[in-house]
RNA sequence: CGCGGGGUGGAGCAGUUGGCAGCUCGUUGGGCUCAUAACCCGAAGGUCGCAAGUUCGAGUCUUGCCCCCGCAACCA
């Protein structure tokens, strides 16, 4: 057993622009079991989690609550430390980039880095949309201009301060070569290195004198640090790099795993590890890329309807059901599919039917049979299913070692419900209440002492993923301290001779799917107040609005497009309109085809995927559902042009 | 040819270095009554997206194609 080790994990510090959600709650959950886990083990482990607070969206984000970028990055911070009380997630520092000690850190790095000429000035050439106040790509314009605003974009100079990415291309290459753990998944390493390093790294801007939010650079205060020196430096500022107290440093650095999803895999992989090098410092032994949550298959999205406040499934279940949900039905480094049936399937079956009820038969069998007395009886011989049993339980704490260390968290709690499993059949292959008629006392008694021990053991490394139901389960078989450490779980028949059992409560009762378990409560709409306001308009604005009947005379798809059609349209002038309407995933081209419908006849024309749509077809839905304004004609004695009121 | 992920029994997934295709749920027949209508045993159900190739042998490797999802674009 590894003595006086150390761990330290990280999960990435989030950006407080959204709200928080199931998939970045799974990010965190998993570092607290991996972070749990080690402290089982006897391990000194350091489990970070945090905020990078500077940066432009803050600063708008502020400006449009109008509280200045502090007083919303600390709102945002308090409700984020809520939500990890809420989920008990075991963090020992919450960092948070405007916090003193990283500022100056951060200062003192970039001048480091500075002075031996890994920074040096230079400039930043982009396309800047002024009004909109940002940077794109040629890519990402539209027609040319401004993808958000669609305004004309300009191409602009500005001076800027580049970190020399580029010169540590080579030395990290071969680090990968010569640590092959170091990236994982192998598959995230390979999409690094075909998508980056085969084209060749470019150095990096890493400061901007258009952000007013952010570190100042030391040496030329109009420029402020941009998020790779501000954020990602948080793993080595928070334990004290560059101060005289760097005990922390010393002890903890370099981390052992900093987990991050896939999406910022690779600041991770290349520009940390960069500056890392930069600085002299040895690199973190393992960066994990973990894969999205999607909620009923889809992204999480508020615009596709799944998104809801992570308490929601909480407060109808359990912390520990979605604990366990989140680390045994998603492969880590996978993506996972979270939906509401297959989250109540799984704390039906597993946890209430399989684990809670296994507690739950045995615990009344003891207070029935022996008055909630335990009776270990040393010199009895052992049958066979009795040796399997007890061998199942024996190897299984280690076989949850060997998969944890693996990562392999999914595996690691299968592990554990096949001991469930056996302990069940257990009690089906040697039907105690038989023993129980014919008075065996003595067998009797051997066999919920064996059935007790199985659930001691399985109740230990539950630990790793369950934060409340360990506890329960030991309390109700009367474990002690000294019966539920980590190695206790390698012996059986660690239970004491008389130790009182006491049935508690259902750990886990079984929940029915209803509309209402998992309802968003209502919310207080404050936003929507100045909108609905705002949303009210007068009899001679509507009429503004022409609405008129038309008839679909030609449908064809639009190459380009997914969901485009390039429909012509009769109503009522001499040519036809051409109207582009992305309903192709709702209608066919024959569907579609001679219906009358709603058009809006004066809407300025636009142009989708290069084509000048005159106008607009009403439908209904969102994006679920969506159904045209179909009229009822038929008699055939609507024309088309007909005006609508 | 924009980038990436994926297509395995009804559903959700696992399949490590190529070697008789697994798990959970569901369905179905039976057993049990200690337990949260829970538990246990048995059964049905898959040409592993399609096609070709490498191989003694491919879900697993190669090539081509089809479809789905994410990024991007766009959603009038």
């Amino acid at each position: 057993m590894e003595e006086n080790k150390k761990y330290y994990i990280t999960t990435p510090i989030y950006y407080p622009s959204g709200d928080f959600h199931v998939g970045t709650c799974y990010c965190t959950l998993m570092a607290d079991a991996l972070a749990r886990y080690k402290r089982l083990r006897g391990y000194d482990v350091f489990f970070m989690t945090g905020t990078d607070e500077h940066g432009q969206k803050i600063e708008e984000k502020a400006k449009a609550k109008g509280v200045t970028p502090k007083e919303y990055v600390d709102e945002f911070v308090s409700r984020a430390k809520k939500l990890w009380k809420l989920l008990d997630i075991s963090y020992d520092k919450y960092m948070r980039t405007t916090d003193e000690y990283h500022v100056k850190a951060v200062q003192k790095i970039c001048q480091k880095l500075y002075d031996q000429g890994d920074i040096y000035k230079g400039e930043y050439k982009g396309l800047y949309c002024t009004p909109c106040e940002s940077f794109w790509t040629e890519t990402q314009l539209v027609d040319g201009k401004c993808p958000d605003c669609g305004r004309e974009v300009k191409e602009v100079k500005e001076e800027s301060y580049f970190f020399r990415l580029s010169k540590y291309q080579d030395r990290l290459l071969k680090y990968y070569e010569e640590h092959p753990e170091f990236l994982e998944p192998e598959k995230r390493k390979n999409e690094m290195i075909k998508n980056f390093f085969d084209k060749g790294l470019e150095d990096l801007c890493v400061t901007r004198t258009t952000i007013d939010w952010g570190i100042r650079v030391p040496f030329d205060p109009k420029h402020t640090v941009y998020v790779w020196l501000d954020a990602l430096t948080n793993y080595i500022t928070a334990l004290g790099y560059t101060t005289d107290n760097d005990e922390m440093m010393k002890k903890y650095w370099p981390a052992d795993i900093h987990l991050v999803g896939k999406e910022i895999f690779r600041f991770h992989s290349i520009i940390w590890p960069a500056i890392l090098m930069a600085l002299d410092l040895p690199l973190p032994k393992k960066i994990f890329g973990h894969g999205w949550l999607v909620v009923n298959g889809k992204k999480i999205s508020k615009s596709f309807g799944n998104y809801k406040e992570p308490s929601v499934y909480i407060n109808a279940t359990s912390v520990d059901a979605l604990r366990y949900y989140l680390m045994k039905e998603v492969t880590f480094g996978e993506d996972g599919n979270f939906s509401e049936e297959l989250f109540v399937e799984r704390i039906n079956s597993d946890l209430s039917n399989d684990l809670g009820n296994l507690v739950s038969r045995v615990t009344a069998m003891i207070e029935k049979y022996n008055n909630g007395i335990i009776c270990k009886k040393e010199n009895l011989p052992l049958q066979d299913i009795d040796k399997d049993l007890i061998d199942t339980a024996t190897a299984t704490v280690e076989n949850v070692e060997k998969y944890m260390d693996d990562l392999k968290t999914n595996e690691a709690i299968t592990e554990l419900w096949k001991l469930v499993s056996k302990a069940n059949k257990y009690i089906d292959l040697t039907t105690p209440w038989v023993l129980a008629k014919e008075e065996n006392k003595d067998r009797l008694n051997q066999v919920l002492y064996n059935l007790l021990e199985a659930i001691r053991i399985i109740a230990i490394p539950l630990q790793i993923c369950f934060v409340d139901t360990p506890q329960k389960i030991f309390e109700q078989i009367g474990a002690n301290k000294e019966e539920t450490t980590w190695d206790s779980a390698k012996v059986f028949g660690v239970l004491k001779d008389g130790t009182k059992v006491t049935k508690g409560e259902l750990l886990f009762p079984r929940v029915e799917m209803t509309d209402e378990l998992f309802k968003v409560p209502e919310e207080v709409e404050e936003p929507k107040e100045d909108e609905d306001r705002k949303g009210i308009i007068t009899i001679d604005e509507l009429d503004k609005v022409e609405l008129k009947v038309g008839q679909i005379k030609k449908v064809e798809k639009v190459a380009k497009s997914k969901k485009l059609y390039e429909l012509k349209v009769d109503v009522g002038e001499k040519e036809l309109r051409t109207i582009v309407s992305g309903i192709v995933p709702y209608y066919t081209e024959e569907e579609l085809l001679n219906k009358q419908i709603v058009v809006v006849t004066n809407l300025k024309p636009a142009k989708l995927c290069g084509i000048e749509s005159n106008g607009m077809l009403l439908a209904a839905g969102d994006y679920d559902v969506v159904k045209l304004l179909v009229l009822d004609n038929n008699n055939g004695t609507l024309e088309n042009g007909t005006n609508i009121h």
